[in-house]
RNA sequence: GGCGAGGUAGCUCAGUUGGUAGAGCAGCGGACUGAAAAUCCGCGUGUCGUGGGUUCAAUUCCCACCCUUGCCA
């Protein structure tokens, strides 16, 4: 291959990872139309297209003048995966001939820059993923059977054809990984030994006070709304009927307005809740992907068109469960990663940050990549 | 102004037949290899409105006051 560094013969680029809205692509973008570098965007959510205004997606006028990657993939209600994602990333970046190599040394010169928050797409990035997919077909068997069975006997189903799948797996508690593992034994005969000791790229972050992360979280939550969010939720569900047809917010987070507190002796209490009608299986509509309408303001809105919750429950809700996301991004990069971090705060302008960004590449060099 | 209801965790509320309290949400911490904006696990000390009184002991009973709210004026 030939997407080299000049001279380490080994693929890399340039990371800037982080929490959601601390504001990783302003300063991609400004370096990016610095250096002439393409940004790869790690990001679950903008692939897919029509959702711009709620995953803050760069905007048309910043797209003009860089290249990115990862934007606009699919469609929101094709499957899609960090599978899916690393395959098409990689081919379009093979086909990409045009493209700068990386510089040797120096961060100044052009490149490719991955700036996202999504963990698992950074690692698949860095480590790849070890083997093909599974059959789609399994995963729904076992769903069925997760849901008239119970995961306990999943559980046991697993035991009796791995034994030792106590060690390999990280969470036996966490259904999907217990259904993910099932899975690829029946397609693949084991299970991957790999999944527990991956090692820990590299990567440059930024970091922002968690009031001030909130704060910026709120700030943006309204101004999507200003920008259009809910038109654009509309426009969406005209395209695929499906979207919404039920409460895609799922009952453990979100109900920020708590009806009633369920006591012990709480009469009435249970009603309510029940009455309030949100059944809500997590993701369940109805043949379209779920992973797009389950996507954080998209469902919320729905709900809101609905008339399940008011216009300030729904900015409330998003932004609850923003901030836990962002919450949980920090985590994984603080534990799976070894993330030099850029703290910033709120008035530091970009080009500030993005100074300090590249005196932390040029101290560290470009991170590794997988290509195949 | 009168009568009623209420003031307990950041929020919405339980509870203590007197022995200083607990749920949901929020928040915090953790996990994470093809659904990842997903999924899963763990974490509950707060002047029980204020000041008095009764009591061995009061957040719980009594009195006063303050605040909120509903109805009547």
């Amino acid at each position: 291959m030939d997407r080299l560094a000049d001279n380490t013969n080994v693929p890399a680029a340039w990371f800037l990872v982080g929490a959601t809205a601390v504001g990783k692509t302003a300063v991609a973008q400004h370096l990016a139309e610095r250096t002439g570098a393409a940004i790869l965007s790690a990001d679950a959510m903008l692939v897919y297209r029509g959702m711009d205004i709620g995953t803050a997606k760069p905007a048309a006028a910043e797209r003009g003048q860089v290249r990115y990657f990862g934007l606009d993939m699919a469609d929101p209600d094709e499957p899609f995966s960090a599978g899916v994602w690393l395959h098409r990333v990689r081919a379009e970046w093979m086909a990409s001939r045009d493209l700068p190599c990386l510089p040797a040394g120096s961060p100044a010169g052009s490149g490719l820059l991955v700036a996202g928050g999504t963990g698992l797409y950074v690692r698949a990035l860095t480590q790849g993923l070890d083997v093909p997919a599974a059959d789609p077909a399994r995963r729904s068997y076992w769903q069925e059977r997760l849901a008239r069975e119970g995961l306990p006997a999943l559980w046991h189903e697993l035991i009796a054809r791995v034994p030792q799948a106590g060690n390999l797996l990280a969470d036996p508690e966490n259904p999907r990984r217990v259904i993910r593992a099932l899975e690829h034994f029946d397609s693949h005969g084991a299970l991957p030994a790999g999944w527990r000791t991956v090692p820990r790229p590299r990567l440059v972050g930024l970091h922002l006070p968690r009031v001030s992360l909130h704060a910026r979280i709120l700030a943006r939550v309204e101004r999507m709304f200003g920008d259009g969010l809910i038109e654009e939720v509309q426009s969406l569900r005209a395209r695929f009927p499906a979207w919404g047809r039920q409460s895609h917010t799922s009952g453990s987070v979100r109900t920020v307005a708590q009806p009633a507190a369920p006591g012990k002796s709480g009469v009435g209490a249970d009603d309510i809740v029940s009455g309030d009608g949100r059944p809500a299986q997590a993701g369940s509509c109805e043949g379209l992907a779920c992973t797009a309408c389950q996507a954080i303001g998209y469902a919320e809105v729905c709900d809101l068109l609905d008339n399940r919750i008011s216009r300030e429950q729904a900015i409330a809700q998003i932004a609850a469960r923003t901030r836990q996301l962002a919450k949980r991004q920090e985590t994984w990069f603080r534990h799976q990663a070894e993330v030099t971090w850029i703290e910033i705060t709120p008035e530091e302008p970009v080009a500030d940050m993005a100074a300090r960004v590249l005196a932390a590449w040029s101290e560290h060099g470009p991170t590794p990549i997988r290509l195949s």
